[in-house]
DNA sequence: TGTTGAAATTGATGTGAATCTATGCGTTGA
DNA sequence: TCAACGCATAGATTCACATCAATTTCAACA
């Protein structure tokens, strides 16, 4: 399971990847030497348990590599996905001892960790530490809304739009800057995961993904690699009002 | 538009019916007496907007009173209600201009307010308070991603079902501890309400209500007053797994 | 106590997405 | 090279919920 990765393991902050987008963002050399001192590395495998709903989780973490997926499960196995962790996402929920939801792996995600309690103890005396996880906190609460929004209301359609919107806009981001005009993406979940995310079963996310394509607001290169010729009619395919026209 | 209050308005927080759940719960009484300086309170009428999606609002609060939604509406105005702020709720984002939902009076609501720098001072200066805030934010994240499980993958059986086991929750809780056994509590809000925070349509909502009541799993007196002799059978028909039991 | 209008209920019908059932199409491994 | 398997697509059918259309209930007020 030793695979190559794209900045030395073992190395400081100063070489991460995410630094200046993490909950470690807004701290100083000072406050990072403290935190280099107690963070290690994890590794998960693709399709592999990160945390169970109700589980004692003992370490909260910021995602440095891969793709996650949150998880809510009725009794009976319907399941909804209820976020997505994408590098420099945070894992993890001071001040409880688990999570309310599952976290598994969808492909080899790397985690930047710290024991729960020392971490707590840094949430108290580094100011700037909680003041970015606040921050980032209610980014996801305004993202969960969104996404309410979508389950609640929206047609099939529009919720395939939406989705390929998001990432589309997830990997503008974590390529710095956004590209004007065609942009181009890889799909890091499978169409089982798109029907969980979206509310939807894998036939009609496999169909909608058709008539989009028919349609050419995207097209696709095999099963997993997008491109979107006009974002601007996408969004407008995924019903959204135009404030948001801005992400 | 001047009501009899149930505390006195120009009072100290001392005597603030919710002192000990809101926002400021975990402050000693320095940083109360800093706080009560600051604060000045506002009343909306029934059916009022608060605060309008993505306008500037130039001040936070905690709901003392009433009940307000929290809505966002795609282009063409189907509207989906993503939150529910109940007395002791936070409303407002420091650190940022506006919202990303609109926020509308259901009936009389009295907010305790603070403008928003100051309160962002607070916010730097009192841990105690930083550390409540984040520590609500995550129980709201927590909700909404239960909320989304409802949206995405439940029955409209189940949705109503859940709808009111967490009404009669929140109830309990403002009631300090909770009752066991028959509970007995007041919809705050309409069916058209209960329609666009379930991603129903009202005609559904009314149905699903009626057989509810016919299956004796409810029992209504008048339109807004419901009974609920059972809560473990109506929580079976919501559908949650039974982790969600301790609630 | 009657009048009015909005909100809620109920019924009949329509429809979008689920379900059920093949079939295609890359990978994996013998 | 070819099964065998998992994943994706596609067609036919069903069904849960939406839509359309009347009532009925209820709160407010004369």
């Amino acid at each position: 399971m030793t695979h190559a990765l794209p900045f030395d393991l073992e190395g400081h902050c100063a070489s991460c990847p995410i630094r200046h987008r993490a909950v470690c963002s807004r701290c100083d050399a000072e406050e990072l030497a403290r935190m280099n001192e107690l963070k290690f590395y994890r590794t998960y495998s693709p399709g592999q348990t990160v945390a169970l709903r109700g589980e004692t989780l003992d370490f909260v973490a910021t995602v440095v590599q891969g793709t996650a997926t949150l998880e809510r499960v009725t009794e009976d196995g319907r399941t909804q996905i209820v976020g997505i962790l994408l590098p420099s996402d945070f894992l993890g929920r001071p001040g409880r001892d688990g999570l309310s939801y599952d976290v598994m792996a969808v492909n080899e995600v790397k985690l930047c960790c710290f024991r729960r309690k020392p971490f707590e103890s840094l949430l108290d005396d580094v100011p700037h530490l909680q003041e970015r996880l606040l921050d980032m906190t209610l980014d996801e609460l305004d993202a969960a809304r969104d996404w309410m929004l979508l389950l609640g209301r929206k047609t099939a359609r529009e919720k395939i739009a939406s989705f390929l919107v998001l990432l589309a806009n997830r990997c503008d981001q974590l390529n710095g800057g956004k590209t004007r005009g065609s942009r181009h993406f890889d799909l890091p979940v499978s169409r089982e995961a798109i029907a969980n995310f979206t509310g939807l079963t894998i036939e009609t996310v496999s169909r909608q993904i058709s008539i989009l394509r028919r349609e050419q607001l995207i097209s696709l290169d095999g099963v997993r690699k997008v491109t979107v010729p006009d974002s601007a009619a996408l969004r407008r395919a995924a019903g959204d009002d135009d404030i948001n026209a801005l992400n």
